[in-house]
RNA sequence: UGGGGAGUCGCCAAGUUGGUUAAGGCACCGGAUUUUGAUUCCGGCAUGCGAAGGUUCGAAUCCUUCCUCCCCAGCCA
């Protein structure tokens, strides 16, 4: 093959199907308009340039999560790899529940992740006179009917999943009469409710989507987009099928809760294209398992109850799953794609663990991210041997990867902040830090003996004793002079940047919140909500070396032996730096071996 | 109980026109390097492919039966 691509990343069955059917020459004939729409406007245009057409549709109801990430980069992904054209599609079908904000911020989302569209940004809503075309067509050819059948009627006659349903008494009218009543239907001569049109297809189909489903519903209501253009509105499932023939979508994506529809998508999409409407050959739907986190919820429904009753501080909380948190968290788009490329694509059902996200954002940010050094527990170092009134200045490699990035200047004295966790004044087994009588290095300046501690009236060390020994500076001949094992970050306490921290841990504190455990009851609902793990966000002053003071909003660095940390996009200012802990760095101390 | 799907190492996941020792990643366990207890590097990690039978020289791949899990009865998507 001439695309060697495809072979680095693991190949999955939607890529398997889409090789097979470019080797198969199956779209060779596909002629493109350079815009949606139905047969005629295609079959005289030029033969599309796109191998193969995919989409990504949300519904401008909500803000996008990481679920829809897998999605997302599944779609583009495999446009961006086989020469295709990925679209980016609102699929606004219902007026009641779609608004401009959401689309704007699915917008900025996708494109956050680092994904192109181009021109091909479309809307549902956009189709919806060729969607009422296409409707009478199928009242004339007898495929579609108006039943005036009460919601709870419809309901009742559907049957059950063992039972077949009742044909509705409206079932035999004239396609005369339904052109009619549907024509009267789109001219807002009824209520919300007094008719829907429905597909004729089979009561008795052991496949309930089959039985006559309905494909438009009188909703008097203002879109986001036609405004009140209209007043009947075409149902998901007649409208979805649609839109992707009309752009001429290849391989239509969805997730597996859709498998039973898929029929009524094959069924519809041939009756249109009998009729001449559409152009062969038609979008095939794929469907893949959709994404699950644990540690997380990735419903829309818990999401928003999240959100609306304040358990996080809105729809970017840096704790949420959301694509908003997660960019203000400071995860990494890349970190995105490598962790889609490494849980795959398949139809079982899975449960991902989160550490697996975690790490794939990890190794993204240690080869991009530089390093600074930032002491979040602060705690005094006096050198004891080290004149008051002298600073020197230590040099620090921005990116020890890679050293052309260079290195900055870190003000050394007599007095530093270290990490509390550093100095032990009886140290447990194993540790090589600072305790008293022990050496230890101070990261790029000198190596140091541990003298002792002060402490308050209660009994809380306030301060760390020590002595440093001249001939050991990083980067002079004498540095290894003095073999040591413990290594510390310090900044200089004169020239510390003071700055708020938050870190954050999981927002639930079980992998599977709302799932029930071993001990509960087993009539007990258990409710998502008491799973939430009350030390979800920490806050925290640190300091910070001063390089750090004039960091960027949605700057991020590696902060040495910590993580990955990000200034804060909204609260975060040049000269007042506010961080967030994206992740921690693996830590196996204390994991086992001493 | 109707229909549609899925079950391969702790978590994912290749492989499924039957053919030598069942890819790979993450995790985990060793060991080496290391001025981040990080990174990197080496090595280990399923006589087993939901279960039981069967066909075959040979089966994760074919047949039979069974088990478990997920989805579907909106004028939501």
């Amino acid at each position: 093959m001439s695309q060697e691509v495809s072979t680095a990343a693991p190949a999955h069955f939607i890529k398997n199907i889409v090789e097979a059917d470019l080797a198969a020459g199956k779209y060779a004939q596909r002629r493109w308009a350079g815009q949606p729409g139905p047969a005629a406007d295609h079959t005289a245009a030029p033969p599309d340039a796109a191998k193969i057409r995919t989409r990504f549709p949300p519904e401008p109801n909500g803000y996008l999560h990481f679920g829809h990430a897998k999605s997302i980069l599944l779609n583009f992904g495999l446009a961006e790899q086989y020469g295709g054209r990925c679209h980016l599609r609102f699929d606004d079908t219902n007026p009641e529940k779609e608004e401009q904000e959401y689309v704007n911020a699915i917008v900025d989302s996708v494109k956050w992740l680092g994904c192109s569209w181009e021109n091909d940004l479309y809307h549902a809503s956009n189709y919806f006179d060729w969607m009422a075309q296409f409707a009478e067509y199928l009242i004339s050819a007898g495929h579609a009917y108006v039943d005036s059948q009460p919601a709870e009627a419809m309901r009742a006659t559907r049957g059950t999943l063992t039972q077949p349903g009742q044909d509705s008494p409206f079932r035999q009218r004239t396609p005369a009469e339904n052109m009619e009543l549907f024509k009267r239907m789109q001219a807002g001569e009824f209520p919300d409710g007094a008719h829907v049109l429905r597909a004729k297809i089979d009561m008795a189909s052991p496949n309930i989507n089959m039985r006559d489903p309905a494909i438009y519903r009188i909703r008097h209501a203002t879109h986001h987009n036609t405004g009140d253009k209209w007043c009947v509105y075409p149902m998901y499932t007649y409208a979805h099928p649609i839109e992707d023939a009309l752009e001429c979508i290849t391989h239509s994506i969805c997730t597996l809760e859709f498998e039973d529809q898929r029929p009524f998508y094959d069924w519809l999409l041939e009756r249109l294209a009998e009729g001449g409407l559409l152009q062969r050959p038609l979008p095939r739907q794929i469907e893949f398992s959709r994404l699950n986190l644990t540690y997380v919820v990735l419903s829309k429904r818990k999401l928003i109850q999240l959100v609306e009753e304040k358990h996080v501080a809105g729809w970017d909380d840096p704790r949420l799953p959301t694509l908003v948190g997660a960019r203000r968290r400071g995860y990494s788009p890349e970190g995105f794609r490598l962790f889609a490329e490494r849980i795959g694509v398949s139809k079982s059902d899975s449960l991902i663990d989160y550490s697996l996200f975690e790490d794939a954002q990890r190794e993204v940010m240690n080869e991009s991210d530089e390093r600074r050094v930032a002491v979040l527990d602060p705690l005094k170092l006096i050198i004891d041997n080290y004149p008051a009134d002298q600073f020197e200045d230590c040099l620090a490699p921005n990116h020890p990867l890679h050293p052309e990035r260079g290195e900055r200047a870190m003000p050394f004295g007599r007095e530093l902040w270290i990490e509390a966790e550093d100095f032990q004044e009886v140290p447990e087994k194993g540790f090589r830090r600072l305790f008293p009588g022990n050496k230890a290095r101070l990261r790029y300046g000198y190596v140091v003996e541990c003298t002792g501690c002060d402490k308050d009236a209660a009994g809380k060390i306030i301060a760390v004793h020590c002595t440093y020994l001249p001939e050991t500076k990083s980067g002079t001949p004498g540095a290894d002079s003095v073999k040591v094992k413990g290594n510390l970050h310090w900044v200089s306490a004169a020239h510390a940047c003071p700055a708020e921290i938050r870190l954050f841990d999981r927002l639930f504190s079980v992998p599977a919140p709302g799932a029930r455990r071993a001990g509960d009851a087993p009539d007990l609902e258990r409710d998502f909500l008491d799973d939430l793990n009350p030390a979800s966000k920490t806050l925290i002053t640190a300091q910070l070396e001063p390089a750090l003071k004039d960091a960027k909003p949605e700057e991020r660095f590696q902060f040495e032996r910590h993580g990955y940390f990000a200034a804060d996009r909204v609260d975060s200012q040049p000269g007042a730096p506010v961080f967030n802990r994206a992740v921690t760095l693996k830590d196996s101390w204390g994991k086992g071996s001493t």
